[in-house]
DNA sequence: TATTATGCCATATTGATATATGGATAAACT
DNA sequence: AGTTTATCCATATATCAATATGGCATAATA
């Protein structure tokens, strides 16, 4: 692709920032009057745009202008749409319900999952149960809702309707949680229910 | 604002829709062809979405349509622009460059910085040397680039042109760096240069 | 030196688009 | 029963907007 003018540079400009900020591209008068130039010079500029590959237009169609992004700029804008947020719970005491849309702290950022719409969320760890699997007091969990895993996933369990990070030991005999922390012993013979599974883990660092 | 009908949902969905792909609104026409109505049906359907809040337009504007939001979808759309991408450099060898787009093996999102425009990059941590820190082999750090550093801040320093993730020591009469791992000793009295702090830990459990 | 690209003007014409007006039916609401 | 709302139609007109054409000057390029 020739390289633009600075004249060409700057209509181009115009043309993608009138598009976002009205909704519709400009009008050829539009454009004229922005540079205080006739439509017929206009016109030049918007032949010279195409001819060099960066616009093209719809003809006899008002404001049928398309801006042509380099294959860069797509792969970027593609790749920020294919971004999800997902909400982060703060913790829940006892007895509360767990995804009170009140108990949403904010949202995380995520790359959306290529295997269709799975349900994720983020919880906030407290305490130091896990701390010989590096998960540390403060981290963010991001979670996939599901409600059975392997032996040896970390899993957010409902334990007395509080959620609790462990590490899933489902033996031959019986499933029970264990804590990553020799200061802690597993938790055995207590019902509990898996309501997800740990697939990412975050720790912010405060930033002076 | 009052509901809107199905017939009115439609045609609304078709204007943003139609603006999205190609980049421009439609005419009263397009939309009458589009459901196989007459112009002055559509006139009919576009005074009710603007009546009940749903639409503006400008007088005698070809095009000139704007759907408007809720709070709710703008807040989420801004909440996404407000995500960048940062580039991931895998592990260099000693000599080479470090940030040569060659070594980019993959982009990451995070939130914007509202701290103004720094610089950010993302680096696979390797080795264990920093695991009593919590940070593993595998582990996504996310830095921020800057030369100077505080005592007890993680950094990412160039030592012997190679990059390691490590503890910055800075002390009365001499900065170096510590491991993470009682193993490692600390690294004194040889030369290195701070490139960046680690402002965020990112860990990816493999998924099943 | 001839040619092409850039940057500008003016004006006529064709076609695209929005607007205005009037009329009709059925359903929902007061 | 009367009124509003949601659907539709048809047609005329004004204006918006794109296109076509021709001309001029300068700088870069073959």
């Amino acid at each position: 692709m020739d390289k633009l003018t600075i004249k060409q540079q700057r209509i181009l400009n115009f043309i993608e920032k009138h598009r976002i900020e009205h909704t519709y591209p400009p009008t050829l008068k539009e454009i004229g009057e922005k540079f205080k130039i006739t439509i017929g010079t206009v016109q030049d500029h918007i032949y010279a745009l195409q001819k060099k590959g960066y616009l093209e237009r719809k003809k006899d169609i008002a404001r049928g202008f398309k801006v042509i992004k380099s294959d860069e700029e797509k792969s970027f804008e593609k790749m920020k749409s294919d971004v999800n947020l997902i909400p982060l719970y703060g913790n829940v005491a006892a007895g509360e319900p767990i995804f009170a849309s009140d108990n949403i702290q904010g949202y995380v950022t995520m790359e959306k999952n290529p295997k269709g719409h799975q349900i994720h969320f983020a919880l906030k760890v407290k305490g130091e149960s896990m701390i010989d699997s590096g998960i540390y007091d403060g981290d963010i969990v991001i979670v996939r809702k599901q409600d059975t895993a392997e032996d040896g996933e970390i899993v957010i369990a409902l334990l007395d309707d509080e959620a609790t990070v462990k590490t899933l030991r489902n033996k031959r005999i019986k499933a029970y949680l264990e804590a990553s922390n020799s200061k802690y012993k597993a938790i055995v013979n207590r019902p509990f229910q898996i309501i997800g599974k740990v697939i990412e883990l975050r720790r912010q660092y405060s930033v002076v």
